[in-house]
DNA sequence: ATTTTCATCAGGGTTTTTACGGATTATAGA
DNA sequence: TCTATAATCCGTAAAAACCCTGATGAAAAT
């Protein structure tokens, strides 16, 4: 049940940590390590030099030279069939919502078990993702903070349907006038509800009203 | 092992399916279905009957008089500690982020394995959340589709580093004097930069700048 | 029954944005 | 080196947005 094992590579600038990791995946004669480097550069100089790319790469979120969030970036566009397993620290939760969008395929915090690192591997490789328990925490998190703000909800429930409307074609890039018009009502009409919606959301201008809408979800 | 079982509640309008989660909840001993409801409604008022209210709900996304968006809502209002578990077709992806936004704790397809069933539900009570791999999969391709749109790279590789800069500030709201003084430049040159981000981004005013630069990632 | 909110409209005035059509320097890429 | 692009700047005039004030009927809430 071994015909061809995960090729891995690991970019991490932390020696001893480093070692650990390649403990791990020489423990399991279904995976080979077959790159390691010690900064992102480092890393697209050595998978440029290897007969076949890896399959899956443990790749570090701070390193010197050229961070995770560049090597990731790059790495997408030139081989988009690596699976990105980010390396990092509890502490760094703000980056994993942002590292996602640009193809990272997983996240893994750098105190992990051993198993949980083998498991989060082979979940890389067969599914094309993984997420840990807490990994998980924190998207469904970040997710909420968004809305959870006070703002939000006053301006949920206050601004009315038609208000929405408008706010939708402003965004859209109408002018009054246009609006008016599809809308069939005065253009003064429009402008009340444009001063009503800069009024409840707190801004003074019309770029401030869809920059709120769309951050308190009233826009999508 | 089981001191106290995990009191769960079910509401669906589809009766069979219904009678399915029932089969599934009575076979063990360490859950009790507390209470079953047709709709929101029925649900809310069950809900407020009780001694006590349910550790888990499983929510049915499509309801007559109130659906589960609507039930989710408010039920997070007055009870924020019952666990929500929305119950979903597969072909209803959209709803799921804008779902977890409202404070729901998980997501089932209704397809799920009986064991999938329980296992989301001790999960939900005891970790407070749940994702099967096919809802992160949802998750993940849900924030990639917002970046990967085809003017979004366009846009990232063609706007300067400078007219980010302007543009972040016109979303704030500030108006051209404003920036110009905030960056030490003219206000023509602010001009300027508005008006090319008007041709980069393709839109014709203001407004549609701060929602093209939201939507594209342009800006946060 | 009364109050509040919504959606509608308006006058009159100021400020900002937009459209049009340039120009100069500096720098990075082919 | 030549070229393209970024970043800077300007004039004029029209269009749109913004500010303040005030009004009306309908619907919803109290």
């Amino acid at each position: 049940m071994k015909p061809v094992p995960i090729k891995v590579a690991i970019a991490d600038d932390h020696t001893l940590f480093c070692e650990g990791l390649k403990l791990i995946i020489n423990s399991r004669d279904d995976f080979r390590l077959v790159l390691e480097a010690r900064n992102g550069q480092e890393l697209l100089d050595g998978i440029a030099e290897l007969e076949a790319p890896p399959d899956v790469l443990l790749l570090d979120l701070k390193m010197p030279v050229k961070d995770g969030i560049e090597t990731t970036k790059e790495l997408k566009v030139t081989y988009p069939e690596i699976k990105i397993l980010i390396l990092t620290m509890i502490d760094q939760d703000d980056y994993i919502i942002h590292l996602l969008d640009l193809g990272a395929n997983g996240y893994l915090l750098k105190n992990s078990s051993a198993e949980e690192v083998q498991n989060a591997i082979v979940a890389v490789a067969e599914k094309g993702f993984y997420f840990s328990d807490y990994v998980s925490q924190v998207m469904l998190s970040g997710l909420r903070r968004k809305r959870a703000s006070p703002p939000a909800l006053d301006a949920m429930t206050k601004v009315s349907a038609r208000e929405i409307e408008v706010c939708e074609l402003i965004a859209t890039g109408l002018t009054t006038n246009e609006i008016a018009e599809r809308l069939f009502i005065s253009a003064r009409t429009v402008e009340s509800h444009r001063k009503n919606l800069m009024e409840k959301l707190g801004v003074k201008n019309t770029a401030g009203i869809v920059y709120r809408a769309l951050k308190e979800g009233l826009l999508r």
